[in-house]
This record gives C-alpha cells, structure tokens and sequence, in this order.
DNA sequence: GCGTTTGATGAAAACGTTTGCATTACTGTT
DNA sequence: AACAGTAATGCAAACGTTTTCATCAAACGC
C-alpha cells in the first residue's frame, strides 16, 4: 500500500533557509523566537518562506520541545445550545492564542471518555478542559501522570479537586428558587434532569429545594418531576403536571425544560405567569423572545469560555496550577413576562 | 525559560520493545499492521505495553508517513443548533475510525478562514470539511496545493467543483413555498437572511422565487424582507410586517427566523395558521414541539454529518476524488400545525 | 534433502523541526 | 589598537516513530 500523497509542493524550513541564505537554525528561530534574528535576516526570511509557500509543520516541532499547541476540549455533547456558545468563543480564544482546539464529545458515556482522552494524549494536547466534575478517575490520572493540565469548566465549587470556571449551581437552584417565593409562591413544582450522572442537575436542585425549605415548602414526589434534556419530553411532563393538581409556580432544571413547560401551557390554555410562573436556568437562545418571555436566569456561557482558555493556557505555559485555582463566574436573574406575583 | 513538563512517566516505543524483548520495528507493526506479527509475540508486546501504560505518539509517527489521523472542520460558527448537531454525529464517525476532529469557526469572516486553513495545514491535517460554497480562493488553492482533500457539507449543487453532501437548496426553497401555494396562498412575503455571503440563503430564496413565480406570485420589495439569524430581531421583522398590510402566508429562510416570526404572531394578536401560515427551513429542535408546531423542511443533519465523514475520510486515505463526488440528501416537508388552508 | 517461497523480525535511515554549544561578527571601552 | 562583552548565526545531535531492506527460520514442492 503505497502512500499516494507525495510531498512535492511542499518546501521545508531547509528550502527556506537555502533560499534565505541562512542556516535552518535561524529560520527556526525566526518562528519561534523572531526577536533574537537581526531585522535584517527577518526581512529575507520572510520574503523566501512566502515566496515558496512555506507552511511551518508543527508536528515535527512538537516532537522535539513537547508542545503541540493544541487544547482538548470535552464536552458531554456538542448538540447543545448553551455549551455551543461556550465551545465558539474557547476556540476563538484559542486561536487568538495561536493554539487550536481538538474537540471531542462522550455523550454522557464515560468509558468513551477514557478513549477520548487515551486519543488525545497520542496527539500531545497541551491541556485539557472538562465540563463539570462527574468523571472517571482513570482518565484524570492518566492525564496526571503525564502532567498535561486538566480543567473543569462550566461549574463552580469551593472545594474542587480539580481547577475550575464556572457558576455554582448550588446558587443557582437558590436563586431562581428565591424569586418564585418572593413572589409569594408556596406551591412550587421542580423538573429537573436525572441527577444520577449530571453533577449540574444535582447542585441545582439541592439549591433549589434547599431554598425552598427555608420557607417551609417542602417538595413531596409529586411536586418533583424528571425530565430529560428535550423539549417535547418536558412538555409532556409538563402537560402531565397541569392535568393534575397544578402548582402556582414551577423551577426549571434548565431553560430547555422551561421551553417545554411554557409550551404544554399553551397547549393545555392555563395562561403563563397568570396561572403559573415559569422560571428556568441558562438564558439559551429564544428564552428572551418567546411569549412570554422566560424569566431565567443567565449564565454567562462567552466569560467562561474566555476564563477557561486563559486558565488553561497559563497553566499549559507555565506548568504549574493556576495562579486562581477556581473562579466564580456570577449569574444573573433576568426576569421576564413568564413569572407573576400569586 | 527551561521547559518545565518533564517526561519522566512517558515510556516510549522503545522501552516497550525492550520489555517485551522485541524490536522497536516490531512494536510498532504491531501497533500499525497487527496481522503480521505472530501471536506470540503480540501478546508479549501488548503485556509490556499495558504494564508500562504506553501511549502512542501519533505525532511522531505522523512526521514519517504522512497522515496525522485529523481531520479538520471548518464552521461558520459552531453556535447554531443545526451545525452543532452535524458537528456531533460527524465527530463521532470519526472517532470510531480513530480519526479526530480539528474544529475551527470562522463566523463567517473570510480572513479569518485563511488563518484557520493556514492553522490546520500546519498540523498536517489529512482532510478538510467546508460548510457550503462561498469560500476564498486562497485557502482552497493552499490546500490543493498540498493534496489534501476537500468537500464542501450541507449544501448539494450538481455542478459542485468540491465534492460535496448535502441538500439542494434551490429545491428547499421551492418546496416550502409550493406547500403554501398548494394551500391556495397567493400573497406570500419571503423572510430571508442576507443573501450576500450566505450561499445557502440565496439558494433557497432563488428557489422560492421560482417557485411563486409559476403561480403568478411576483414578491415585490414590500414581501421581502431581511432579517438575521437571530429570534428576537426575526420577531422585530415580524411584528413589523404584521402592522403594516399583512400577507397570509410567510416563507421563512430557516427555522430561527420562523420562531420569530410566531413569536411576533404570538405578541400581535395574530392567530398562526388561522391569519398566518408560517412555514420555515431546518426542523430546528423545539420547532417540533411550540404552539402551533412549525411547518418546516426537515434537513437531515445527521445523515449530512455522517456522509460527509465517510467521504472524506474515504478521500484522504486513496488520495483520490471520491466514487461518488456529489451526495445529495433529500430533505422532507415536516406539516404542523403553522400551516393552514387560506 | 535441496532450492524456493513465505513469514517474522531486526538494523538503520529517514521524517522536519528545535536547541545546546560553538563560532563568528559586531559594539563600545580603554 | 587591542579587548572584553554581547549579538547573531551555524553545526549537529536530538525528538519518537515508521519503513525499507536485509536476515533468518520455517514450511513447501519436488
């Protein structure tokens, strides 16, 4: 099996160098450490690496000093409105940073986790960034043992392991929790996740029911519903509540949920806000425009994003943890037509 | 600046072959071309590197032959539900050939994919996906220079100089808009993105034209109107048309601009399907499941993301155009209930 | 049993950079 | 004008694999 691409159009730092007159090593240099050439020598290599077209191969580099410029990024899955953002504005982070991410997605399976990262490690990643703090030890130490950085973002907590970006969800469940009973609710119904394996459900809905019971409304089962990340499954689930005895006000495990809620409502003719108060959690894409709109509350998926590359990067240059082990990043209430008074 | 990660727990090829009592050359067929090492000694070698808890380095090996095992994929953004989803099933196809996704957004800004292409080349990626048609000369002529393969995702042209899987877009616009002159529409406005660097948009709207136009429809400038890929300032575009003389029925360029428009319905006053039909492109999620559902184009991103996996990784690895250069995927009316009878 | 095809392995030369060390060319000092 | 000190460059040895070629053993056909 013959290899049919052959290497003809393409020069290498030697080409480069012959036509520049140099040596390789100051071609290399020039790339790499452009400051220590003189001006002089700069001006002919750049003149000879764009006229042949070069096109530096970092492979080759990276097998000698051990950094690829390349950041992995795991995400439980791409198809997803909230973590999509997160993705669009870490890659142009990255990129602004001369690095490039390699993207790959598990889908809630934590052995395909263990491939991945096994895969990411053939291919030298510089760092890597997780979402949330659910993960497999083996990979995390597989990781550790080659010192490769490791990050958690999307999630805060206090007392991480791991360096981490994100929101405490804790808080968050709190927050939007708080703002049904200040609006006077008492007869509140929570659909969240399966919090089995999503450390995010979880966090939020101890919030959410701890806040409630400070005001001694506690959830029993029928008041606690699961439903998946789906619109059209939390609008039946929605549906199903309605047909019951219906709350005054419902949390939202997220804004997901809380689309399919609003939805079965207006299925169902009970009038939003009027008859039940909707909040939900992440402030995804249309949560602004719907009618009503949802009252949700934001997080600010572009600042972690950011935070989390510039953490990931320092740590990866420096190879030390991060001078801020764990930042919180404040979500905000942002209140719209979907909830009322009682 | 002295390079702090060390190397210490990394054993190489080479210490496996040591342990194993083999050759490096051995190891690394065993890796490679497992069928011509004898049994014997492929168990010997896989004990040895399991107990060394050895990992490849791909880039190693990609500095001798030339395939890195990367693919590259170019997106004008990632945060767009349908892309994300393609991006999902594509990246997945890829991992179970062993290949990984190199991920790069560009938001639609042409300079930007320059720099992106320039990136991926430098990391020796063994193919490129291209979302659509409207691309820079420079960065193709990089790549081809270079023999890597190319295919352009998502649309379908039949006289396509990449190869390319997708929908015809042309024939997207005219389906929707021949659904609504099939229910006797006749005064139908058209809601599109901007045209001018969004092959996709221009096809489909040509398509509807075309369309309109077999049934003595002629959209004057009044029935079309410009609105980005946004919910909240489709929802503007909508409530303006619905305060001024409003048509019966509303084409929309994509299922965003759609929910707007039954957004803008939903804040006017205006029954959908009974005052409005509404039909989109995309089957975005949550099209299913609002009130009323919408009437939308189902594009199978799915089987686009998987067929655009397979053909190019079937290029890359025969160095030759692909056996069938053009796939196209046929997308299917999905009817809900923003459609109606005039 | 003898040449001959197969099958399995080893030795060593790549692959295209980076970098430590050595060397040369300058700069300013006395 | 000689000297030290620094700035700029070159030489050559890595980096960790893959692969060609050669070798050697075993199996085969006669």
């Amino acid at each position: 099996m013959k290899t049919i691409r052959s290497r003809k159009g393409a020069p290498g730092l030697v080409e480069v160098a012959a036509r520049a007159g140099v040596s390789p090593a100051t071609v290399s240099r020039y790339f790499n450490n452009p400051d220590i050439v003189k001006p002089d020598t700069k001006t002919r290599i750049a003149e000879a690496a764009v006229s042949l077209g070069y096109i530096r191969d970092r492979m080759a580099g990276a097998l000698h000093n051990r950094f690829s410029g390349t950041i992995g990024l795991i995400v439980p899955t791409i198809d997803n409105a909230i973590f999509a953002e997160l993705i669009e504005v870490f890659g142009g982070r990255l990129r602004e940073h001369d690095r490039t991410m390699l993207i790959a997605s598990h889908g809630y399976d934590l052995n395909l986790e263990v491939a991945i990262v096994r895969s990411l490690l053939e291919r030298r990643i510089d760092g890597v960034v997780l979402i949330g703090f659910d993960h497999d030890e083996i990979p995390l130490d597989m990781l550790a043992q080659r010192y490769v950085p490791v990050i958690s973002a999307w999630n805060y907590r206090a007392n991480s392991s791991l360096p981490c970006v994100g929101t405490d969800n804790r808080e968050a469940g709190a927050i939007v929790t708080q703002h049904l009973l200040d609006l006077g609710h008492r007869d509140i119904a929570f659909v969240f996740p399966e919090t089995e394996s999503n450390d995010r459900a979880r966090d939020r809905l101890s919030g959410a029911i701890a806040a409630a019971r400070k005001y001694g409304v506690e959830p029993h089962s029928e008041r606690l519903r699961i439903a998946p990340y789906d619109i059209g499954a939390a609008k039946a689930v929605g549906q199903k509540i309605l047909s019951e005895r219906a709350p005054t006000a419902v949390v939202c495990g997220n804004d997901i949920i809380a689309q399919g809620i609003v939805y079965a409502c207006q299925a169902s003719g009970v009038r939003i806000a009027d008859d039940l108060s909707i909040v939900g959690i992440g402030d995804f894409s249309g949560s602004a425009h719907m009618e009503p709109g949802l009252t949700t509350l934001r997080l600010p998926a572009q600042k972690i994003g950011q935070q989390a590359a510039d953490t990931i990067l320092e740590m990866s240059i420096s190879g030390l943890p991060p001078a801020k082990m764990r930042t919180s990043i404040k979500a905000s209430l942002i209140e719209r037509g979907s909830t009322k008074h009682v």
